[in-house]
DNA sequence: GAATTTATCAATCAGTTGATTGACAACTAA
DNA sequence: TTAGTTGTCAATCAACTGATTGATAAATTC
C-alpha cells in the first residue's frame, strides 16, 4: 500500500476526482476528456492494435499536434485512457434490484445488474476493459492501474461473501476462499464471453449460495413481484 | 454442423490432419510450421499490436518476402495461426488424473488438469488464445476458427455434466444448463486471469458438482493416496 | 539436357506512424 | 502598449510497414 497512484490530489476526496476525470470543468480539462472519449471509442471500433494517435485526433477533431499537446506521447495517452475507463467503472451502475431483505444477496444481484447494464448498454465498457487487461500483461504502468479497478472489485465481492455467509444468508458450509475464487472467475469469464445463458447462470448462483430457508423465500417473493 | 472447416482433406482422418499441422511431413509444411511458431512466440510477447511480417520472418530467419510466398497476406498468416492454435489445444493435454471410479469426475479432473498444465508448461497458449478471442470480435474468419474451438470444448462439459447427473455422480438437484453456463464462465474466466487460487476454486467445484455419497467417498479415497 | 516449377532473397514502392517544429492567433499580466 | 503564456495547426521528419518485383539457384519434370 506504500506509494499510491499519487494521482488523486489532496483537496479533492476520491469521488470527486473521479467524477473529475468524467465531467470536466475547464476547457483544458474538456479537452482532455474529449481525447480520452476518442481514444476510447478508437480502442473499441479497432483495439490497440488500430490505435493511431491520427485517427484519435481526427475523431475529436484536433489536429495531432494539439493531442501531443496534452498527451505527449501515445503511452501517456493509453495510461490517460486507463483512468478514464477506471472511473467509468466506479461511477456507472445498473439499477439496484429490489431490497430483498438480505444484504449479500442485494449486494449480488447489484453485481448481476450491473454486468447486465455493462452488457446491454455500455457494451463498449467491456470490451475496452478486455483490450486493457491483456494490454496489462506486456505494459507494467496499465497493469498497475488495471489491478486496482480489480482490487476494488474484488474487495467489494469479499465483503459480500463474508457478510453472506456470517449472517446465515448464504449456506453455512461454503468456504469463503472457494466462493471468492469462483465467483471472481465466473463473472470475469462471463464478462468477456457470455452467450445468452447468463440468465440460467444468475439463478445458478443464487440456488448455489443461498441457504435453503433464503433460497426458499426469495423464490416466493419473486414471483409473486415478477 | 452444415459446411465444416472445409480443410480437411477426406483421405486423413481429423486427428492426422491436425498432427500434420504440427508434426509436418514434408519440406513446405515444415517452413510453414517454422513461420507459423514464429508469429505465435512473437503474439505472445507483443500481442498482435506488436505482429509484424519482418519481425516474423526475422526470427524464422527467413527473408519477408518467403513468408508472403507461404502467406501471401498478413491474414492469411493469421488464419493459418488460430488453425495451429486449435490444434494444438486439441492435441496438448494434461496427465489423466488417477481414476476416481466415476466418469464425470475423471472427465472435470481431466479439464482441471489440462488448465494446470496449460498454465505451468504452456502459459503462451492461453496468452495467445486470449488475443485470438479479442481479435474474433472484430475477425469474422478468426472468430470462425475460435467458434470451432469452443464449440468443441464445450461439447465436451455438456456431455460431461449430463453423464454426471444422469448416473448420480453430480448432485440430482443441479440444473443442467445452469451448471454448463457457469462452469464455462468460471473456466474461461480462470483461464485468462487467475490468481494463485485455482487449488481452492477446483475443491470448490468438486464439491458444488458431487453428489454427498460421491464427495465423501473421494475425499477418504483422495486423502489416502496424497 | 532443356524446360518448368519451387524456393529464396535484395531492393524497392507507396503509404503509414509517432513525434517535432515554426508560425500564428487569442488571451493575460505588467 | 508590451511581453509572455496558452492553444492550435499545417508542414515536415525519420523510421516503419505490408507487399511487389526481378533475379537467381536448386529441384523436378519431360
Amino acid at each position: 500500500m506504500g506509494q499510491e497512484t499519487s494521482a488523486v490530489p489532496d483537496q479533492f476526496s476520491v469521488g470527486e476526482y473521479l467524477s473529475g476525470l468524467l465531467n470536466p470543468v475547464d476547457e483544458a480539462g474538456k479537452r482532455k476528456t474529449a481525447l480520452l472519449q476518442a481514444t476510447f471509442d478508437v480502442i473499441a471500433e479497432a483495439g490497440f492494435e488500430g490505435l493511431r494517435t491520427r485517427g484519435v485526433a481526427q475523431r475529436a477533431r484536433v489536429n495531432v499536434a494539439t493531442l501531443h499537446y496534452y498527451f505527449p506521447t501515445k503511452q501517456a495517452l493509453i495510461e490517460g485512457l486507463a483512468q478514464f475507463l477506471g472511473a467509468k467503472f466506479v461511477l456507472l451502475h445498473g439499477p439496484a434490484p429490489a431490497p430483498s431483505g438480505y444484504k449479500a444477496l442485494d449486494r449480488l444481484r447489484q453485481e448481476f445488474s450491473d454486468g447486465d447494464y455493462y452488457y446491454q448498454h455500455e457494451p463498449k465498457m467491456l470490451l475496452v476493459l478486455e483490450e486493457f487487461r491483456l494490454r496489462g500483461k506486456r505494459d507494467p504502468q496499465v497493469q498497475k492501474i488495471v489491478d486496482i479497478m480489480h482490487g476494488h472489485w474484488r474487495h467489494g465481492l469479499e465483503q459480500m461473501v463474508a457478510e453472506g455467509i456470517a449472517d446465515g444468508t448464504f449456506r453455512q458450509e461454503l468456504d469463503k476462499e472457494e466462493v471468492l475464487g469462483m465467483l471472481l472467475s465466473m463473472f470475469s469469464g462471463a464478462g468477456s464471453c457470455r452467450g445468452n445463458e447468463f440468465e440460467t447462470v444468475k439463478q445458478g448462483i443464487e440456488q448455489w449460495l443461498l441457504s435453503e430457508s433464503v433460497w426458499k423465500a426469495t423464490r416466493g417473493a419473486s414471483n409473486e413481484s415478477e
